[in-house]
DNA sequence: CTGTTAGCGCTTTCAC
DNA sequence: GTGAAAGCGCTAACAG
């Protein structure tokens, strides 16, 4: 049986027992202005005793802050977004604030505008953001004018009022192309994320930089995506001896593609990626780390003092990246110095 | 420069333009009571207009609801909490609930009360907690006489009115005892996961079924903790084919241990572990698939039954687990039968 | 079908 | 050092 629940406690009750005021209760709470030492004593005897925690619902209407902030991601199981998450949690934690957990990739169409209400109603104070290139991004922007938003991962391109917090994914490309050359590779494939995204065309940007012939080819963060274009260069004309992913996700299914068709990762094709999740080190990926953490702890950071500062000059953060040299990339085979690489059939 | 915050509008001043009184506007928007459809329209015009959306702390100092559900796991960033909190959140989504997350394990010691407030103070209406075997767990206990509270993943043990979704946990050890024998292992040790955890027990006695004289040895859900017991019994003088981890992290630090110890897997030592989270694909590991999502899902439901109907008796669901075969789990070598297994230094 | 009114539990002037 | 009282924005009796 579930027992019944037993009454709350009011502000009015605890006043009423410790024989004092509500405004006195509320002010030996928030010690905003001097109580006698022994009415307090008294009054938070009450308080222990009964257990005594004040409702934020009445907190909120008076003070209009509710102490949560919104976050927003597009799927909360890719641990990559986990991993922002546990950092904007840490952060908000840290000033005293809850985080309401958003995923808009899988909330029910109709229902992805409700999270935005949590912003319109006042649940939440803020919101923090990662961009997910779909119509939100666009609704989002239109909000920033009104409330508090924090974008992170991506920037949200066409609204330079919005602060963002992203990693510096040029030099993260640049590292990636960087290494390779240094291995001796000279053709190179890229496999990127969609064009939506500015981190897209950043990261080609920086490989571009040592491979400026590179093939760019587009798709999705997925695995899915990276098996189906590498399969798309194998099956052309282009010579390669190694890959660049847009993210660990699209290498992976790179890797795995290329092992099916009989090519060996790194003695035939060298494969990177971008992120450094987990699965990375496990299948030995040669990447470049995101400091994921502290992407979501920052931009919390942003939204916090957005909030306690409204006439703050929206900013661009970007913050650094690590070549993460692992097994998955090697050097061109001696044999074949020039042109090296794949061979189609 | 981030804009001025636009006012937002209150509900009198919604029934001030549109020219009626707020307690019109209040049942157009809840339907609770026939509104004239010109009235109606004229109202929802202005509503519109204004983008009005209505206060959450006015709304839920009324009628004492927040709509909203508390999580609270060790690790969002363990990508099976990141799935039941995917599965929570789609179910709480459906019964237009949002979810606020917790993490007990990453916040500093002295804040992880602070979730607990979240119940106190009436921001979350209820909470789905998954025990994480330490003082909190005593805590939400007893808290759970005075709210409504359902557990995940493990019961609450010694809190028999807390309802509590798990997955079937004997029958999963069970499976894959039954799996082992079958391959024809007569020898087996068992990694188990922390004596607190209901689970660690229910899995063992599944696997003892089979192998009644298996040396258990109990550690943390780690893979540091795996590789860490399955080199003790390396260095015991026990002989053993097959290793039963309590979870795939612990499977996934036993193959490494055991591989470094130049062991293969699965020629010389079969290895199972249990979870089926997305590391054990990947490095093929034969496993005991959880029903992730409805273990998030159906504890939110449960949840959210207790909520509307104060009456309910505590319920114990167990889920059903499914036996994923892959590459980690093979055939006792056929040129030692008996005994087989590992043969120490 | 519609409006008036009394709070929900708290914070905060204002007065003593 | 303390209290009375006016709301914050909404809901739901209770009248019309």
């Amino acid at each position: 049986m579930v027992a019944a629940r037993r009454h709350r406690p009011t502000m009015q009750e605890i006043a009423q027992i410790a024989g004092v005021s509500v405004t006195t209760v509320s002010h030996v709470l928030s010690g905003k202005r001097p109580v006698n030492p022994h009415t307090a004593e008294r009054t938070l005897a009450v308080i222990r005793h009964l257990g005594y925690v004040p409702a934020a619902a009445a907190r909120k209407l008076k003070s209009g802050r509710s102490g949560l902030l919104g976050l927003v991601v597009p799927d909360l199981t890719l641990s990559y977004f986990a991993s922002i998450a546990k950092g904007v949690e840490t952060a908000a934690d840290a000033a005293d604030c809850g985080v309401i957990v958003c995923s808009s990739s899988y909330s029910p169409r109709a229902r992805g505008a409700r999270y935005l209400d949590l912003l319109r109603d006042g649940t939440v104070d803020g919101l923090v953001y990662a961009p997910s290139g779909h119509s939100m991004d666009q609704q989002i922007g239109n909000l920033a004018r009104d409330f508090a938003i924090v974008a992170v991962d991506e920037e949200l391109l066409d609204f330079d009022g919005v602060s963002s917090v992203t990693s510096d994914n040029l030099q993260g490309g640049r590292a990636l192309g960087q290494h390779l050359a240094e291995l001796g590779h000279r053709r190179a494939v890229v496999i990127a994320g969609p064009t939506e995204f500015g981190s897209t065309a950043e990261r080609v940007a920086g490989v571009r930089e040592s491979f400026p012939n590179a093939l760019v080819l587009h798709g999705e963060f997925s695995e899915e995506s990276g098996a189906r274009l590498v399969g798309d260069a194998m099956r052309s004309s282009l010579e390669f001896s190694c890959v660049v992913a847009g993210n660990d996700d699209i290498a992976l299914g790179a890797i795995r593609q290329l092992r099916r068709d009989g090519i060996d990762v790194p003695r035939d094709v060298s494969v990177v990626g971008f992120d450094d999740v987990a699965a990375a080190a496990l299948v030995d990926l040669t990447t470049v780390r995101q400091p994921v953490l502290e992407l979501g702890a920052r931009a919390a950071q942003l939204l916090l003092a957005e909030l306690s500062d409204q006439d703050r000059v929206a900013t661009l953060e970007r913050l650094p990246v690590e070549l993460v040299i692992r097994g998955s990339s090697g050097p061109v085979a001696a044999a074949t110095r020039a042109p090296q690489g794949v061979r189609l059939p």
